[in-house]
DNA sequence: TTCAGCTCCATGCAAACGCATAGAGTTGAG
DNA sequence: CTCAACTCTATGCGTTTGCATGGAGCTGAA
């Protein structure tokens, strides 16, 4: 690997580091995290896209908590009635999480104003073209 | 805004989210961070690209952490010799901060291998010519 | 010059985090 | 069947975080 590429390498990290900073305090900055943090937020919405209950563990992949934050933030949105955690029939180790009819709602009602927000910061800076390579990218980069 | 923008523009946000969280994974795991923290080094490789010193409020706009956290991490770094702060001579309210030789060389030591574990997930998954689709992208997102 | 309003950083405090580890359940070699 | 090694989630504990706020210093209109 020459010098060149591990410098346009790093370059490229640090860009998305950045965007990735700045992007979030703008998010947040946002009033709209009443009900659930963005980070509580984001378990809602990773619950969202599953149609059958999640593991834990499955769960830990998509969002950046140690495991045992993780456990934690699951006993808080259970607790306030977001979610539901059953034990799982094929495994007595493991939790199946789901979504209740509220954190539905709370997902989908939170959801649609954040995704404005998202919108709205995205297509201010970027072009459709632009936006489409970014999750090309982005999809190589995540897997 | 069509529903087809708005619908690219969260489907990339996603994806540099999930990018962003599969590559901090992966760096957390590298066996680097023994003498400071990530966020810790971030702190340290923002003082080092600036000749002067840096007052808090500035890295503040640098740093994915509140004013608070931010002053303490000072606090932890400056008690262990990293950084050092100094009265501003012209706002008394204000607190200038650069590093230390020995934060200096804990900088550059920790960022020579960090940068090498970058360079390698970059290139593993990205052409050249993609992280440089990336930099100006990103680029674009953090200004 | 004065002082109300602002900016900057620090501190009190409760919540949340990560690390290490425990405990319960699973798995596979013998 | 047995049991050592492993996986999965939860808990103890010290550290770090964010929110609210305090105190000191700056600034500009009166």
């Amino acid at each position: 690997m020459t010098p060149a590429v591990t410098r346009r390498a790093n370059d490229a990290w640090e860009a998305l580091l950045s965007a990735h900073a700045r992007l979030i305090k703008d998010f947040t900055a946002e009033d709209i995290w009443r009900e659930v943090s963005m980070r509580e937020y984001d378990v809602l919405y990773t619950l969202s896209k599953c149609r059958e209950p999640l593991r834990i563990g499955e769960l830990h992949r998509d969002v950046l908590l140690s495991q045992p934050a993780l456990s934690r933030m699951v006993d808080r949105l259970a607790e306030r009635g977001f979610i539901e955690r059953q034990p799982d029939p094929m495994d007595g180790r493991g939790v199946r999480l789901s979504l209740t009819d509220t954190g539905r709602d709370v997902q989908r009602r939170i959801g649609h104003r954040h995704a404005r927000g998202v919108a709205r910061a995205m297509t201010a800076r970027l072009s459709p073209d632009e936006l489409r390579q970014l999750e090309t990218i982005c999809s190589k980069l995540a897997h």
